[in-house]
Formats: structure tokens, C-alpha cells, sequence
RNA sequence: GCCCGCGUGGUGGAACGGUAGACACAGGGGACUUAAAAUCCCUAGCCGCACGGCGUGCCGGUUCAAAUCCGGCCGCGGGCACCA
């Protein structure tokens, strides 16, 4: 063979390596470990360069540590439950249980010739009845620890294919396949108690100093822990039962500026009032249109029915305010009822403007300032503001300083006290769906709500179902729901609701430490593999997915399922940026937008119908957008170690990249180039030994460069130092030797990322058995030192010159040389500077 | 609407507050070849013949020195609890 043929030797290398067993996982006391784990894929049943550039990413890190010495984990499975799978059966017929095998042995079949190092022995996926039983003996353990519980919660209904539907399947306020307006409905469902670790959530994320500060920060918003003022009205009109209205504000030394009461649609108040009330039940039907989203319920238009009702001031009983439904208080944060500061809240003021409601100022600029207009004042809590309705506290000071002398002023006197607020919100996990893990519980008419009995898991889904119809088919099944009463032996009916897919990704990091075990987790194996040393994936996961892991890592504790240490299961995580492309897409009859895969179209239009396509600008490749690349044609042309060199170059990890094809060429062109190289070592060039000395510097530099690339997670660095590197062996006319082991040097550097070149050149130089397996080579500090530095000169703050000093130059010596430089001498003119600034082996800053 | 990011040549990007544009892609020129492919060499931010000037989304500030720090805008992207 005298050139680069990856077809050929790619598939014999990964043979070798699975000959070898070399990414088997080894539970090694006498090693170090490190768990590497990549966000594990939805079987879509095609791979795509998201996919490739996740897990080049965590080989990358893999192969390195285990070159490091470490007992390395590398496992991979499949988040295999989800909505998907249930769609594929409606629309195309077949069981989602045959779609989603389908799916994962197609996606592991692209997979593996990509050649990363994966213990497959450990793969499962969640829609296993061995991973999903579990899961639910988890989920009866939590039941008995109270981290379970039941209450009614809102839905997205659609009114025409009665059935529950997911956020994403409501568009613009309508049901995706009805196109019926969308209502919020009430159900019962289950609850896991996230909110209980509100607290410990927060605090905790100051721990995780190896997380992105973006995902920590988005965090902390997410978990909201607001410090306010809860106290109540007394109501003039209400309804019996409701003689107090309490609110929560975070706001109270704007209380002087309180123009309303609004309450949620959702509120008992106004569920009382619906119930008598035609006008209120008229307007809560009205609240009650388009879905659940916060997104959705922020965004729609903000209306308010006066119910009549008033509440008395607490600060002064014959002031009274009106009270208000509004469709945009939200039930579940505080109370689920506020007063209006219209001077100090946009909305409030958006609201009051439209309804014609008071607008009070209560502060005012330190300095000037006008009374409130169009745009309410709302500045930051920290800035010392001048009161016009300061009740506790100065004419002049801080929010901060305001609220706190509010809230003392409503304990001393007795009409409220300080409160602790989280905005997070307990876990639903129930889905009325059939594609998920069944909820181990049963209702019997005398014992009520029962786990199931342990021995009787897995609770399997049916096979005998059918998709013909919207709804959930555990529901309609004939006789899955029938059973006995685990309590009391009687006639009993299944739960039909399935888990969030979330629930299933929230713990299958811990499962990977010992997938075959008869518990949900094996205490050995734990203690030796948790945590996870370097988790990587994509940053839309920072909140849901990461926080629901953290909460469940703590549940799985309680329960006796992982080891305190493991609680925070993450110890580093690196949010990649997301791959990017074009996104085609048509209409349909009714003019619901159609998403085409990038192959089915050319030069603007669907190859098949020639119909033109709307081409939208790069957004990240989705199933559901249809904007997705192809890897598998980019190894099968190129090869595998081509399509991970590519993705690690030029953009940064954690930076989106949009994906291109032209690329890959040269990605491809330069492996050969490095394997010539290699090829090449005893025949290019005359040899000259005086030059090896520039070589193995530059080697060593590279290796310097190259491990600090790969532990900073800067491979794009790191390639481009291997560029160097190979633009110097082709430069150099250094003896065979010194070339030789200048590229059994660079097979070393290059294998985490093309590993099966590396293991070609490897071979080829006469390296000792699989570069796989070789010790990660070490810089030599000293060949890292160079004797001499350039220092630019700048002239008030601009470069106009330069010079060249020995390193260990003293600071007198550079600025004697710097004074006596020629183009110093010139703008200086005879006269002296106002300053001169040495930075040293930096640069000089001339101040004249 | 709310929370979080990002913005540097034609393109992807590099740059402990210290020479902006490393390393590549695409381009231009050349060598080799009957020719092409492949390969190799040179070139290259923008304006200008040049001296030089201008340049890191826009405006302002801090500093001897700002892509980098601060404030305010604009644009793009992610998340918003039932997409995974």
C-alpha cells in the first residue's frame, strides 16, 4: 500500500481494537478512573453531525485518559422512549417497539464505523424492561420516602382529537394535526418532589466549578429563589370562604403604589366566582384558550376582568383596590395572586393603562425624574432611589433597603410577614401516552392508590396495541388495566399513565456502572465508577435534562440507590455548541409548513416534485425541522477519521458550526498529506542532523500545545497545532531518525482524534503494539524554552517598532535598547517620555 | 414577554488586558505535466502607488494599552417545565 486508504484499514483497525478488547470498561482498584459519557442519543434511526461531533468530542477525551493511565468508562445506550416512536405508528403503521429497535440497531450499525472507543458491552435502552422495571422499583421507593405524590395540573386538550397534547405539538395556539384552538384542562397527575431540594439545588451549583458558568446562572433563574412579602387583603364582597385574599410581592415598598388586586384564572377565587358568575366563567374560558407554555402565556395578550370584589389596603383600611382576574398571573408562583405597582412594573402599567387603572409613582431618580408615563421606572434594586411613598424607611435609599424595612414593617406590626419563594415548580411526570415507562401503581376502589409489589415488575407495556386513534392505548386496551389489588387481593385497575421521558435520562448515567445488575444500581460499582468525570452535550439540556438529574441523583440517595458522593452525579460538564444547516421546507394544502432532508433537495428545490423550497437560514438540525446531514455518506467517501478531523477543526467546541461540505475534502487531503509523511520518513529529503535539534523542538512544543488543547477542550487548538506540526516534518530536512520519531510522535497526538491513521503510521514507523494502548507522550520543559524574545515597541499604544532581546534581558538593559531605537529616537525628537512601560517577554509602551 | 449566550478578513476561526487575523477553507499567481488530476511553492484584512490611514456588530466609558473590562443599543441563536 503506498497511500491512504481508509476503506481498507479503518475496518481492520476496528477489528483489532475489538480483538483486544481495548475499551472494555475495568472495574481496576489499582487504577485511577474516569468516566467519560457523552448525552446519549434519541433513536431517530439516522446519525447526524450532531451526533458525530458529541461523541468525536468524549473519544477525544476517552482515548487521551486512558493514554493517561486511567481505567476509562465509555459507554453508550439509547434514550429510546418518547413521543416519536407513537407518531411513526400513526403515520406509517407498525408498533413502536419494532420502529424504535429498528431504529437502534440502524443507528449503531452507522455508529460503529466511526471507530470510537465504546464499551458496548454495557448498551441498553430505556424502553428495555430490564432498564423500565428499574426505574419503577425507583419509583415505589420514592413513593414510601413521600418524594411522590398526586394533584390536578393543567394540559394542552385538544377538543377535537380529545386527547393531551405536548407543547411542541401546539402551533400558534392550535392542535398540530386538528388544528383546533387548544385548551388548558385540569387532570390529575404525578408529581416528583423537586421542589423540596429548591434549596440544596441552588446551593450546591456554587460546587460545580467545573460546569459552564452560563448553565449555573441559568440554573439559579430557573430554581428563582426570591425573598418577598406574603401577606392578606381583607376581601369587601367576596364570596364565603374567601374573606382574605393573600399575595406575594417581592416588591412591598411599593405598596403605597398599589393600584389593584389580579388574581389567576386558576385561582379558588375565581373558580368560586366562575361557578355563579356567567360574565367571570365567560372570561375564564376565554383565559383558558391556547396552551400551557410559559412562553405562550407570557406572549399572549394581557386581559383582566374586574370581578367587583374589593380588598382594604393593610396600610390604610379605607383605601380600597379593585380586584382582577388576569390571564397572565400564574398559579403556581407565589400565591397565585398580586397586587399592581403599574409605576413599577411594565406589565402592571401596560395593564393599568388599558383598563384605566391609577398610576401611583412611589420613587423617582435620586436626581430629577419625571412622574411615570408610557414606560414604567423599574430601576435596579441596588440603586439609591429619592420616595415620594416611602413608609418605613428614608427619602432616600435602596430597593434593597426599602424592602427589607418593609417586610420588618409588616412583622412588627403584624399584616405579613417575609417569605422564601423558588419559581421551580414540583415535577409532572405523568403522560398520557403509551411509549414510556408504565407508572407501577394501582387504584383499587377500597385501598385507593397502591404501588405495585415489587416482585411484580416489570409492569410491561402490552404489545396488542393499536394507533388508529388520538388518546393513549393503555386506556382503550382491552384488559392491560385489569388486575388485583396488591393490598387487598381485589378486582383493581392499572394506572395508565406512562413517565416523562425525562425521568428515564435522569439516572441511566448510574446504570451504565453496572447495566446487568438485578437492582437499579450495584453499590460496588458505583462506589468505584461514580461520577461521571467529564459529561458533554448539547447546552439546550442546561436546565431540563441537568436539573431533573441532579434532583433525581438526590431522590436515588434517599432511597439507598447511590452513594452521597454521587448526589451531584456530574463533576464536569461541557456544553458543545449545536450543528447548524439550512432548513428547506414547503406548505402543505392548508399552509402548515413541510420540512425536507437536505438530500431530498437540489438547487432550491425538492428533487422528487421539482416544487421550489423556502430556504431559511442555519438553525440547529433537528428531527422535526428535517435540516439534518448525513454522516454516513461523508465516512463511506472520506472514512471515518476524516469526518472527526473535520468536525474538531477550526470552530470551537462549545461555539455552534455550520455544517459545509466543503470542508471535508481538505480535511481528507491533509490526512493523506500527514500519512505520506509518515511514508515518506527514510526516503524525502537529503537529511541534515544539524536540523533535528528545530524538529524536536517543534515536537515538543506540539505535545505541549496539543495535551493543554485537549484538557482545556479546545480541539480546534489542538488540530490547528497538529497543522503546524506537519507544515514543520514537511518543512524540515532533519535526518530519518529524527523524522521518524517526529511522526510516531504525531500518530501519538493525532490518535484521540483519527485514530485509525494514527495506528496506520503507527504501524508503519515500527511502533510497539496498538498506539491505542501507548502512554501519552510528554513535553520536555526544556526543549519548550526559547533564548530569545521579540518585543514589539509601541508609541502610545501603536506599534512603530520592534526588537529582539535575550530572554533573561534585565528591564534596565530593554529600556537602554528601546531608548537608543531608531524610531524612538525620531518621534522623541531629544526629549524625554512621560512614561515607559515594560511588560516583560510582552512588549514596551512608549508614552510621549 | 422572561432567562442565558454569541457577534473578529470572502469563509471557519486565533489572540494570560499587551504585535489583531495563528491554523485552515475558498481565491489569485507560479512549478511539475503533452494535458489534466494529484502534489509542491508563493500571495493575500480593507483603503492607498507609497508615507500612511482605517479596522474585532453600533455608540459611549475605564486604561499607558481594549476583540478582551464597564454602561447603553442592534442583530442572531438556545431555553421557557408534555420535543428529546
Amino acid at each position: 500500500m503506498s497511500r491512504y486508504e481508509p476503506s481498507l484499514t479503518e475496518p481492520k483497525w476496528q477489528a483489532a481494537w475489538d480483538a483486544a478488547h481495548v475499551f472494555r470498561a475495568h472495574h481496576d482498584p489499582q487504577r485511577p478512573k474516569y468516566y467519560v459519557l457523552e448525552m446519549f442519543p434519541y433513536p431517530s434511526g439516522r446519525i447526524h453531525m450532531g451526533h458525530v461531533r458529541n461523541y468525536t468530542m468524549g473519544d477525544v477525551v476517552a482515548r487521551y485518559k486512558s493514554s493517561c493511565g486511567f481505567s476509562v468508562l465509555h459507554p453508550m445506550g439509547w434514550d429510546a422512549f418518547g413521543m416519536p416512536a407513537e407518531n411513526a405508528a400513526m403515520e406509517r403503521g407498525g408498533h413502536p417497539k419494532e420502529w424504535t429497535y429498528g431504529n437502534i440497531a440502524d443507528m449503531r450499525a452507522q455508529m460503529k464505523p466511526l471507530g470510537l472507543s465504546i464499551d458496548w458491552s454495557r448498551e441498553f435502552a430505556t424502553c428495555d424492561p430490564e432498564y423500565y422495571g428499574q426505574q419503577q422499583a425507583m419509583f415505589i421507593d420514592m413513593m414510601e420516602k413521600g418524594l411522590v405524590y398526586r394533584k390536578a395540573a393543567v394540559v394542552n386538550w385538544d377538543p377535537v382529537d380529545m386527547t393531551v397534547l405536548a407543547n411542541e405539538q401546539v402551533i400558534d395556539g392550535k392542535g398540530w394535526r386538528s388544528g383546533a384552538p387548544v385548551e388548558r384542562r385540569e387532570l390529575t397527575q404525578w408529581f416528583f418532589r423537586i421542589s423540596d431540594y429548591a434549596e440544596d439545588l441552588l446551593e450546591a451549583l456554587d460546587g460545580l466549578k467545573d460546569w459552564p458558568e452560563k448553565v449555573r446562572l441559568m440554573q439559579a433563574n430557573w430554581i428563582g429563589k426570591s425573598r418577598g412579602l406574603q401577606f392578606a387583603f381583607e376581601t369587601v364582597g367576596a364570596p364565603a370562604g374567601h374573606e382574605r385574599l393573600e399575595v406575594y410581592t417581592t416588591r412591598p415598598d411599593t405598596l403605597l403604589g398599589a393600584s389593584f388586586a389580579a388574581i389567576a384564572p386558576d385561582h379558588p377565587l375565581a373558580k368560586a366566582l366562575e361557578a355563579t358568575n356567567p360574565a367571570v366563567a365567560a372570561f375564564i374560558a376565554e383565559c383558558r384558550k391556547g396552551g400551557t407554555s410559559e412562553e405562550a402565556i407570557e406572549t399572549a395578550e394581557k386581559i383582566g376582568f374586574d370581578t367587583g370584589i374589593r380588598v382594604k389596603h393593610p396600610l390604610d383600611p379605607t383605601w380600597e383596590l379593585p380586584v382582577w382576574i388576569a390571564n397572565f398571573i400564574l398559579m403556581d408562583y407565589g400565591t397565585g395572586a398580586i397586587f399592581g405597582c403599574p409605576a413599577h412594573d411594565q406589565r402592571d402599567l401596560d395593564f393599568a393603562r388599558k383598563y384605566g387603572l391609577a398610576v401611583t409613582d412611589c420613587f423617582l431618580p435620586a436626581e430629577g425624574g419625571e412622574p411615570v408615563g408610557k414606560t414604567a421606572f423599574v430601576p435596579m434594586k441596588s440603586e439609591r432611589v429619592r420616595w415620594l411613598k416611602a413608609y418605613a424607611w428614608p427619602e432616600l435609599a435602596t430597593g434593597e433597603e426599602a424592602i427589607a424595612a418593609a417586610i420588618a414593617h409588616a412583622e412588627a406590626k403584624g399584616y405579613g410577614r417575609g417569605v422564601t419563594n423558588f419559581r421551580l415548580r414540583d415535577w409532572g411526570i405523568s403522560r398520557q401516552r403509551y411509549w414510556g415507562c408504565p407508572i407501577p401503581v394501582i387504584h383499587c376502589a377500597t385501598c385507593g392508590v397502591v404501588a405495585e409489589r415489587k416482585e411484580n415488575l416489570p409492569v410491561r407495556l402490552p404489545d396488542d396495541v393499536t394507533f388508529d386513534q388520538p388518546g393513549n392505548p393503555l386506556d382503550r386496551h382491552p384488559t392491560w388495566r385489569d388486575c388485583t389489588c396488591p393490598t387487598c387481593g381485589a378486582k383493581a385497575r392499572r394506572e395508565t399513565d406512562t413517565m416523562d421521558t425525562f425521568v428515564d435520562s435522569s439516572w441511566y448515567y448510574a446504570r451504565f456502572t453496572a447495566p446487568r445488575a438485578a437492582t437499579p444500581t450495584d453499590a460496588a460499582e458505583c462506589d468505584y465508577w461514580m461520577n461521571v468525570d467529564q459529561y458533554i452535550g448539547g447546552v439546550e439540556h442546561a436546565i431540563l435534562h441537568l436539573l431533573y438529574s441532579r434532583f433525581f441523583a438526590r431522590a436515588m440517595h434517599a432511597t439507598g440507590h447511590l452513594p452521597a458522593k454521587a448526589i451531584e452525579p456530574f463533576n464536569a460538564l461541557f456544553t458543545q455548541g449545536m450543528v447548524t444547516h439550512e432548513i428547506y421546507m414547503t406548505r402543505d394544502a392548508q399552509g402548515r409548513p413541510v420540512y425536507h432532508l437536505p438530500e431530498e433537495v437540489e438547487n432550491g428545490a425538492l428533487k422528487a416534485t421539482g416544487q421550489t423550497v423556502d430556504i431559511i437560514p442555519s438553525a440547529k438540525m433537528s428531527k422535526s425541522k428535517k435540516n439534518v446531514v448525513d454522516p454516513v455518506s461523508i465516512v463511506t467517501t472520506f472514512g471515518a477519521d476524516t469526518a472527526r478531523w473535520f468536525i474538531l477543526s477550526d470552530s470551537p467546541p462549545e461555539r455552534d458550526v455550520e455544517w459545509t461540505a466543503s470542508g471535508a475534502e481538505a480535511a481528507f487531503k491533509h490526512l493523506s498529506r500527514v500519512w505520506r509523511l509518515a511514508y515518506e520518513v527514510d526516503t524525502r529529503g537529503a537529511g541534515d542532523a544539524t536540523q533535528d535539534m528545530a524538529l524536536l523542538k517543534a515536537m515538543h512544543r506540539t505535545i505541549a500545545d496539543v495535551t493543554a488543547g485537549i484538557e482545556g477542550f479546545a480541539f480546534n487548538k489542538a488540530v490547528a497545532a497538529l497543522y503546524a506540526f506537519a507544515n514543520a516534518v514537511q518543512k524540515s530536512d532533519a535526518s530519518a531518525g529524527a523524522k521518524r520519531q517526529a511522526m510516531l510522535t504525531m500518530a501519538q497526538l493525532m490518535s484521540p482524534m483519527t485514530p485509525h491513521l494514527a495506528e496506520d503510521i503507527w504501524a508503519m514507523l515500527g511502533g510497539a503494539g496498538l498506539v491505542a494502548q501507548a502512554a501519552w507522550p510528554k513535553a520536555d520543559p526544556a526543549m519548550l524554552v526559547e533564548d530569545s524574545v521579540t518585543l514589539p515597541i509601541q508609541i502610545n499604544g501603536k506599534r512603530r517598532a520592534e526588537i529582539t532581546v535575550p530572554k533573561t534581558m534585565p528591564q534596565a538593559e530593554v529600556e537602554k535598547l528601546v531608548l537608543a531605537d531608531e524610531t524612538v529616537v525620531k518621534v522623541l525628537a531629544g526629549g524625554t517620555p512621560k512614561k515607559l512601560i515594560v511588560v516583560p517577554g510582552r512588549i514596551v509602551n512608549v508614552v510621549i
